[in-house]
DNA sequence: TATGTAAATGCAACTGGCATGCAACTACTG
DNA sequence: CAGTAGTTGCATGCCAGTTGCATTTACATA
């Protein structure tokens, strides 16, 4: 039954508490859902996920800005006009956000914490504008 | 050059049928607009523009993503769930790998030839797929 | 433990950006 | 200059997301 650790529901609780909101069981699952996730989600991936606990759609719009307002979450958009919210791990400190590619065909999206620019391209990129996001598209090993 | 001149429409003419679609009033009208314009301009900036000529929003729509895919123009989001749209230059033939900044403010559109990831980051990136576009997204230097 | 209250929720209707089906029209080909 | 496939206008549909409002709930306080 119990092969999660009894605390896991208090800490996310807390970690909700702290960002001044209160810990509503939809908020709680969202945090569990996004927590065992190895990519952003959707808006509808998580609506649809908490939907069967009877969790309505604008609950789940609302509390993912929210949270992403808070902090908690990072929200961003990746071309194909959906938002996506991932979490915003707590050891994460500089609050850089990491690269993301997405699949052109499926839609997938892989987070890449190892990409990098090389210290030329950082330069020349730096004559343009600060670089907040970096985005590779692409066809993912499974579509191609 | 000096096409200043009433053959200005001829020469776009040209342009939108090599890219295999017909020479239409509103396409005409549409890359004139682009082309006088400095930054991406959204479908409905397009569309306003050209509802003078008494030209239906579902045409501009249409024409806009058709002739994006038909390699006359650049279709791009910024990341506020809106397309927009600018003309990619006739010098600019090579396509596909080079990076562009995009500013999230003014929608400027950078091309960024020296952009390079690390060796590392490229390894690690073909254990996902091949990426085929990178993206950086940030605020430039006229907007900070 | 009970209770007051602002915060959160569910429901449904709404919005904005864009896509599509279809009949009428028109730019191009021969 | 007629035939026709590509285009257009209009109406409608779609989808992600938002909002108004009555009801419920988390949690501070008594």
């Amino acid at each position: 039954m119990s092969d999660r650790k009894p605390d896991a529901s208090e800490s996310i609780k807390l970690t909700i508490r702290e960002a001044g909101l209160r810990a509503t069981p939809a908020r709680i699952a969202t945090l569990k859902l996004l927590h065992g996730a190895t990519s952003p989600l959707t808006h509808a991936e998580v609506a649809e996920e908490l939907h069967d606990l009877g969790v309505d759609k604008a609950t789940v719009f609302r509390n993912l800005n929210d949270m992403a307002t808070a902090g908690l979450l990072r929200r961003t958009e990746l071309g194909d006009r959906v938002w996506r919210f991932e979490l915003i791990a707590e050891n994460e400190g500089h609050g850089s956000a990491h690269p993301h590619f997405v699949c052109v065909d499926c839609g997938t999206v892989s987070c890449m914490d190892e990409i990098k620019l090389t210290a030329g391209s950082l330069r020349s990129s730096q004559k343009i504008g600060e670089v907040t996001e970096i985005l590779l598209r692409g066809r993912c090993n499974n579509c191609e």
